[in-house]
DNA sequence: CTTGCTGCAAACAGTTTGCAGAACT
DNA sequence: AGTTCTGCAAACTGTTTGCAGCAAG
């Protein structure tokens, strides 16, 4: 999958023009061996740590690639920070957001994703995405 | 409604003990007339035409009053600009958001609130808030 | 008259951008 | 060689804060 992965942004690359440099094999290899929902700045420390000598701007000049070559996607929670998660094929999830520990947990909800595809049609709109968080305390927190 | 809110408002303030000024009863006017989803930049700038010489740091410590008092809820959608809508007694809706136009239509679901709720317990997450926003085109924009 | 509130400007945090030099192709 | 990419620092944007003066209680 990682595999996969560094393919597609390869393709990408290659189909944009884009060149392929040691900061963003660095960049992308660090992503992937990330866990969800990484902030710029967290990653950014990664990457500080493992000595690469790679400045903030790649960092984010480099993820917005990644979303643009559709392997990344960004998320918006309730602090100031963007953070990116990996983009699984056909998948499509959901957050459950611990306000104690900021935890985040991943759901998906067929019966959910229906009733949104029918309250779009309602409403006459065509829905291009979608996202829902919920906020609360889990189940160490509470 | 405005009148039941400013009222509240009212309470609020006197309940932890802090002061009415004309500033807050301006830009709470100025908040209750406007259409839901305001930016705090459009709401400044509707007051500063009404010539009452507000600084924009008043309006966002305002704002958060508002919060704080349970008039307004802030949402944040995919601009870097947090928004206020109006908070009306027990109602609670989600956004469909038009990529196209930028409008914005508010739905209500019960059936999607049970399931979150289901979902929530499945995880033993205790929900204090969700957010969903759908994005997609609208009927016009199509 | 005491304390909270305001306006201003300066500070801040996260993100973006201009530019000279480095590095792909 | 030609052009894209990088790192740095400076610029920007939205928001917050410190402070002296103002105003509500």
């Amino acid at each position: 999958m990682i595999l996969e992965k560094k393919k597609g942004f390869h393709d990408f690359t290659v189909a944009k023009g884009l060149r392929s440099t040691r900061q963003r094999d660095v960049i992308l290899d660090i992503f992937l061996s990330t866990h969800q929902h990484i902030s710029v700045e967290e990653l950014y420390l990664k990457i500080k740590s493992s000595q690469a000598g790679i400045g903030y701007a790649t960092v984010y000049r480099t993820l917005k690639l990644f979303v643009e070559a559709g392997l990344a996607r960004e998320i918006l929670l309730h602090d100031g920070q963007t953070r990116y998660e990996h983009v699984l094929a056909g998948e499509h999830h959901d957050h459950l957001v611990c306000t104690g520990c900021n935890s985040i947990v991943e759901f998906e909800d067929e019966t959910i994703e229906k009733l949104q595809n029918e309250i779009a049609a309602r409403h006459g709109f065509l829905i291009k995405s979608h996202k829902m968080e919920m906020y609360g305390l889990c189940a160490n927190c509470r």
